[in-house]
DNA sequence: CGAATTTATTTGATCGATCAAATATTTTTT
DNA sequence: AAAAAATATTTGATCGATCAAATAAATTCG
């Protein structure tokens, strides 16, 4: 195949100039039909693309966003993030925004990395995941004016509504309050939760929203309460041990509530009394099993994502005021409801 | 900040050239030390970095890789693809290479993705994953002479040598042949496999690594072979009523080996003897319930692909021989060993 | 030592698109 | 119908880097 053809072999063929054409493509609007028609067909005939790096030369832009991708964490729910980064790229599709990776080997090196890919006009803005109570990357990003987007909330006591900070976020609390809630109506009333340690920002929300609805229906005590809950780090046989951990204290148990899929399934297999218990991030594990699991809408997360990113660039285009979009957007996550397909069980 | 400064900025500050600048970077071979010296500590001084779309603009180069992201497969094995896609992004990054995602409905529009791609310089080349006999992108591809390397052999009759078409795979057979020894090793006879239909190309190779191992051995019968093999497609469920099935024709069983996690999964609901199964993929489902698995090597594949890419990369700008570089690589996967965690037993 | 080579460095042109400002065309107004 | 205003289209410059060819400097050679 000859070279591409440029703007300027269309512009060529269809007898007007290059800027035109240009027009044409970016603000058909101000082309008259006739004139317009000619040049489409012109780009059809001849087949021609824009070259995207020229284009980003000019524009300096890159209609590119940029996510790390996490070292490979290996667990259950480290899928989570790959589902994301699923819904993202298929978002970003629709509006014409391409993803582009990359990885870091800790914070500071993230910083390098993004400081990189944003001089080099590689990418427009960027979404972070996986951020921390005093997250330098954020504060980087701010300070530099550079656009970004992070699933999840700052976890600051006032950076939750910092106009600089845009974030998506799923609202662990009401996920946990649904499926207390669905316990409930299913007759439980000794539900029992099994957590994170207090240290977990995310741990916490999710806890809150059981307690909360336990607290509501208001027939356990709170001595009850405290010994239905027990804490541990995540982990399949944090979760076996968590669950024995939990019979004994809590006596009789209607339903289990855990912090994670990795921590119900645990649960599950050091469950011979059948039952119910739920997890959270509905991975392919809780499915394959049959467990409940409370499910984070990971499309509607990007789709929030998205919008907030792109308003971002709108506004970093043509200084619209900042007022007109919501800054975050806090996504309710809904339970998955599964009957046990099968109940792993201790060996022996 | 003001905005990035430029080579010129640099040449300037550096008391040199334009040009030296972007020897200084390119080949700094040809540039004399005292000379680099000084322009390395201006671009260091001037924080300098090159400005990406630019340098694409001219070199018609990207050092970026395209590589689709198949719309969300919500299976266990998923991750796999996922992994995978994590392991490249890191050896690319070590190359200095970039991975640019994307997402496409079906094979004709992913072709049309694919010219997008290289047309707009956006990617130097293409990794493919999932391909399939007489897949239509890779021999596009080939037409349009743009770089390309497949996870996955091409399973048409001559194509696995076809010099055109650079491939990584992993060596199935390998992998069930490893795993079958290691439990005849354990003084295992009877092993039976459950296996996917005999269209899927990957499905007989994994079959092959079996009865080949289990011939040799030679203390089956053919009959036995046929009785120790039960076939379904792929899922949870499915492995469950294939072990059942195998239970019954099989009579005797010592080990059951099967073609995916997913399957095992199945297989250990329905397998109150404690027979020790084998699953494929290594996924996180298998590290958690304590599932022997077959272990893909990402790492290793990934790192195959990019030097095969990066081979052709170089091929297509020196024209370089075409015979120097192996046209393919075949990894061998290691079984993973574990002790159940836990055994899923079916309901009741 | 001066000519012939080799090695370093610089200059002008270019990649393909868009911006900003100038010119041409059409429409509206008086 | 001429002047004013609004709309279309074109032209020249530019984004930042690298290529190709020209020049300058250092090295080797006769």
């Amino acid at each position: 195949m000859a070279s591409m053809p440029t703007v300027t072999d269309v512009a060529l063929a269809a007898g007007v100039s290059r800027q035109t054409v240009s027009n044409v493509m970016n603000s058909p609007g101000i082309v008259r039909a006739g004139t317009r028609e000619r040049v489409e067909s012109a780009i059809a005939e001849l087949g021609y693309r824009p070259h995207a790096s020229a284009r980003r030369l000019r524009t300096r832009r890159s209609s590119t966003i940029g996510i790390r991708l996490d070292p490979m964490i290996d667990g259950i729910s480290g899928s989570v993030l790959d589902r994301f980064l699923h819904a993202l790229t298929e978002q970003a599709d629709k509006q014409g925004l391409r993803v582009l990776l990359f990885t870091a080997t800790g914070p500071e090196d993230e910083i390098t990395q993004l400081q990189r890919l944003n001089d080099g006009a590689d990418v427009d803005g960027f979404v972070l995941t996986s951020t921390f109570a005093g997250d330098p990357r954020t504060q980087w990003l701010i300070d530099n004016g550079i656009a970004f987007v992070t699933f999840g909330r700052p976890w600051g006591e006032n950076d939750v509504n910092d106009p600089q900070h845009l974030w998506v976020d799923v609202d662990g609390a009401a996920g946990l309050h649904e499926a207390t809630r669905a316990a409930q109506d299913a007759g439980a009333r000794r539900i029992g939760y099994i957590g994170w340690p207090r240290s977990s920002d995310t741990g916490e929300d999710r806890r809150r929203g059981w307690r909360e609805a336990m607290r509501e229906r208001g027939d356990v005590t709170e001595a009850d309460l405290a010994a239905l809950e027990v804490v541990t780090v995540d982990g399949v046989a944090e979760g076996t041990a968590a669950m024995k951990q939990l019979q004994r204290a809590a006596g009789r148990l209607d339903a289990v509530l855990c912090a994670s899929d990795s921590l119900a399934l645990g649960a599950m297999i050091a469950n011979p009394g059948r039952v119910p218990v739920t997890g959270y991030d509905n991975t392919p594990v809780a499915a394959a099993i049959g467990l409940s699991s409370v499910d984070q809408s990971v499309h509607e997360v990007a789709e929030g994502v998205l919008e907030l990113l792109t308003g971002e660039f709108a506004g970093h285009v043509n200084g619209a005021p900042e007022s007109v979009t919501p800054r975050h957007r806090m996504v309710t996550p809904r339970l998955v409801t599964r009957a046990f397909a099968a109940i792993p069980m201790e060996g022996d």
